[in-house]
DNA sequence: TTCATAAATCTCAATAAAAGAGATTTTTGT
DNA sequence: ACAAAAATCTCTTTTATTGAGATTTATGAA
């Protein structure tokens, strides 16, 4: 799309496998991304050895293990995941509700943790599945605290979508909205996603102004009271500014060559 | 090492990254992998905004949520995986046990998918994990299957270590426990990997002579009787079995292009 | 088994991309 | 506001990457 250099191109490979579209040819693959044979197998050839994708019997090839071990790796290095699952547990030993943590990347939100404390959950997000970008309390609590150039760009992409959820028919109202949310540092949503089901979310911050990701809860309206719903606000908000605390905190660097501490940014 | 490309470059960097160094800096980046200071920038940069890395406060970088989106695709293309866990259930749910299925890819053993029916469970080897090469019924399950050119490069590589097992002082010795064990078609070790633990593993193939997983269990001595471990090695061995041919089987293409069915290679 | 066909790999010249030294800008901490 | 460090940019040289077509290897059918 922009610069065609050969890492992009390599990582172009990875991005056509899909929830859609598991396994692919090479045919496929040439068609798909417009590679020259010779090219394509190549990419193929060192995507394979390095475990990325792996062949299947009839000539496919799917992700490979290397994504398995690096999530493995991933799951121990993520601060988010590591700090926010003790505030996971917390919610759900306290309410009869789902709890995920949602990072926010690229232009998309992806469920990184998840606890239940109900038997047949009504809404059960495993780690990495994508979720909608453009309904549920979730993704306003991350569109409530985006700058205004990034917002801007979403709100017009998603419009109509956004328009059908009943926050109002223009883009000045889903604003009110948003700032409302602002205010409140937290997100409601009702049915938006899954019906009947409540979704509260709160923004997670790592420093910076924009967040990194959601703390949510999601709890079957017939489960629940408005009382409720007010004591799982004020809930879900302290947890995700607790959280936030915990990744801007000072914290030691593990360069084993430089013993000094350093004061993270808290803007 | 051998071809200096850049699509093996920029996997070089994510190869850096493992459980004893989660988290690494430009600098060290730069040290460790002979780059340039603007080459590297050029592929943290690609590799970020890709989402396969993720800078963290301080200037760090660690693994980012791509993976765990790839983890999530492959653990629905799999179909090791997705048929494999049925017979993980049906051994969990028969004996007190712990259940894996562990991928042989590269040179590395990976456990992909557990089961486990016991409350504190003496092993208990997450998805991702690797496992060690030399040691125990899953490395033996796959070595006794391995064509003697491959075996011979691992054996010796991993000689002391396999030496310190007890299968022998000689390379023959190794052999011939292998050997046995491609008669048996199960491989059996006692507190190899772990103390008090046995585990034992079959292989599974996917249509040709190499396998490409086993299927395994891990019990504590404390709670079996070598009339149940025989009872574990025929379930152990015949699940492996059945997998092995549904992993073989005709199956359709998911080319939509392409309405015939194939017929597998069924070596 | 042998053969026909499709799939994958190789060869090699032309071309376009990647690399790096050093300057420059931006970020960060005091 | 300032100094130091970190990240990015500029621009030329060098070098890998590319793809057409030939070749080899795998695959399925007879």
């Amino acid at each position: 799309m922009s610069a065609p250099n050969s890492v992009e191109r390599i990582i172009a490979v990875l991005d056509v496998f899909s929830e859609d579209r598991l396994e692919w040819t090479p045919e496929q693959l040439m068609a798909e991304l417009g590679y020259s044979r010779p090219t394509l197998y190549r990419y193929l050839k060192s995507l394979r050895e390095a475990g990325f994708l792996a062949s299947v019997p009839g000539g496919g090839f799917t992700l490979g293990p290397r994504v398995v071990e690096m999530d493995f790796l991933m799951r121990k290095s993520d601060r988010l995941v590591r700090f926010g699952k003790v505030h996971l547990d917390a919610l759900v030993a306290s309410f009869p509700c789902s709890a995920l943590l949602v990072r926010w990347y690229g232009e998309k939100l992806l469920c990184v943790a998840s606890e239940v404390s109900v038997e047949n959950p009504v809404t059960s997000y495993p780690r990495g599945r994508p979720m909608p970008l453009s309904r549920g309390a979730i993704s306003r609590a991350i569109m409530a605290f985006l700058p205004k150039r990034k917002l801007n760009r979403i709100v017009s992409g998603q419009l109509d979508d956004l328009r059908g959820i009943g926050l109002g028919p223009d883009v000045s109202d889903i604003f009110d909205v948003l700032r409302q949310i602002r205010r409140d540092g937290v997100a409601e949503a009702h049915g938006e996603v899954t019906p009947g089901v409540i979704g509260i979310a709160a923004p997670v911050f790592e420093g910076a102004a924009t967040p990194i990701a959601t703390l949510s809860v999601t709890i079957s309206a017939a489960a629940t009271t408005p009382e409720r719903i007010s004591a799982i606000r004020d809930r879900v908000r302290s947890a995700a500014n607790a959280l936030s605390a915990e990744l801007g905190e000072r914290r030691e660097r593990d360069d084993t060559t430089d013993t000094g501490l350093r004061l993270v940014h808290t803007g």
